[in-house]
DNA sequence: GATTTAAGTTGCGAATCGCTACCTAAAAGA
DNA sequence: TCTTTTAGGTAGCGATTCGCAACTTAAATC
C-alpha cells in the first residue's frame, strides 16, 4: 500500500563523472533532496487531480468521484493517503454525521505553485489549450503571471543562469562561481 | 503500455453544486486544463526523478540506472515515453555507436519551475531537509528564491488573493470581481 | 419501518512495477 | 582473429496497483 519511491542505498559508483567537471554533484536518490519526499505523496497517479478538485471547492467523497471519474477504492485509498501525509484534513460533519469533508491543510495549499507550474506547462505544450477559466488576482481582476524562477532580488532567472553550489560557499565569492564566462554548464544540478 | 490518465468522457453531473455559489466552475477532468496533459507524462512514477537526473547532467542509460536505482525495463519504458512526448531527445553518438544520449529539449527544461516547486515543497515539509547543494544564480552566487505565484505586476500573491474568472471578463471590472470584501472564497478554482 | 444517501469495503480481471536473467551490437584487448 | 567488455536494451515471472462492479454500514429522510 506504500508508494515506495524508496530512498536508494546501494549506489554503485559514488564518483561517476562528477570529478571530471570539478563541480558539485547532488546525490541523486539520496534523501537530502526534497523531490523524492514530495513525489512519495504527489507522485501517485491521482494525487494532483484530487488536489486540483479540492482547490476547486470539492470536499466530499461522492463529489470527487463524480468530478474526477476515479474508481471508488482508488479514491478511498488516495484520500486516506493524502490525509496521512497532512495534505488533506478529514472532518466529520456535525449536522449530518454521514458526511465527511476533506479540506486542504496549509501544507496542501502550499502545493499550489507546483500545481500551477505543471498546469501552465501543460497549457503551453498542449496544442492550443487556452484554458478558459483564468486565475486572476482578486484586487485588479487581471490574470496571474507565469510561475517563474527568481533570483534573490526577484529578477526572473533562466536555466542557463543557474549553478549548484555547496551551502557553505554561498556567501563567499570564491570557487568557480561569479566567474566571467558562461562556462558551458556541463551538468546543471537541480 | 500507455499511461492512460485518459480524459474522462461520461461526467455524471455537469452542474454539481456550481450554480449555488454563482461562480464559474472549471470542468474538472475535461481537457481545457493543462494539468491532465502534464500529468499524462510527468505523473508516471519515475518521470520527475529522470528529469532531475537529466538536469544533473546524466545522459546515458546505465548512468540513469545507477543514479536512480530504477529497474531496467521501467527505465527503458520511461525514457522512450519521455522521448515520445518531446521532453528528452534520443541521440546516437557518432564516435561510439553503442552509446545513446538522452538530452533535455526546451520542453523538458521548461519543467524546471514545476520540479523546483515540488522540491521546495518537499524540503519545507520534509522534517529539516536543508538540501545541501544549493541552486544559485551564477551572477552573484546567491541562492534563488522560492517559486511563488505572482500577480501581473510581479507582486507575490497568495492563495486567498486568487479567484477564477471567465477569459472574456478579465479586462472588464464587472461581475463580482474587484469587490471590496474578501467574500469568503467558497471554491477556489485552479 | 422502508428507502435513500454518504462513504466506504470486497472481489476479480487487467495492467503496471521490480527483479533477474538473457540478448544484440559495437568497441577493446590479447 | 578471437574473446571479453560495454552499452542499451528484451523477456519472463511474481507482486502490486488499477478499474469495475457489487456489497456493506450507518445515518438521514420519507
Amino acid at each position: 500500500m506504500q508508494p515506495k519511491i524508496e530512498i536508494i542505498s546501494p549506489r554503485p559508483d559514488p564518483a561517476l563523472d562528477c570529478a571530471a567537471m570539478g563541480k558539485l554533484r547532488e546525490p541523486l536518490g539520496a534523501d537530502d533532496c526534497g523531490l523524492p519526499l514530495a513525489l512519495e505523496v504527489m507522485g501517485e497517479r491521482w494525487s494532483f487531480m484530487i488536489l486540483r478538485a479540492a482547490l476547486n471547492g470539492v470536499y466530499h467523497f461522492e463529489d470527487f468521484l463524480g468530478a474526477l471519474g476515479i474508481a471508488r477504492n482508488i479514491l478511498s485509498n488516495r484520500l486516506a493517503n493524502l490525509v496521512t501525509h497532512g495534505i488533506l484534513q478529514r472532518e466529520q460533519m456535525a449536522d449530518d454525521r454521514r458526511k465527511v469533508e476533506y479540506r486542504l491543510t496549509q501544507k496542501g495549499v502550499d502545493l499550489l505553485p507546483a500545481m500551477l507550474a505543471l498546469r501552465q506547462w501543460g497549457e503551453k505544450y498542449g496544442l492550443g489549450v487556452p484554458s478558459n477559466p483564468v486565475l486572476v488576482d482578486k484586487r485588479d481582476c487581471l490574470p496571474i503571471g507565469p510561475i517563474t524562477m527568481r533570483a534573490h532580488d526577484d529578477r526572473v532567472i533562466a536555466y542557463d543562469d543557474l549553478q549548484w553550489l555547496d551551502r557553505d560557499e554561498v556567501g563567499k565569492a570564491g570557487s568557480d562561481c561569479c566567474g566571467p564566462g558562461p562556462e558551458e554548464l556541463p551538468g546543471l544540478r537541480v
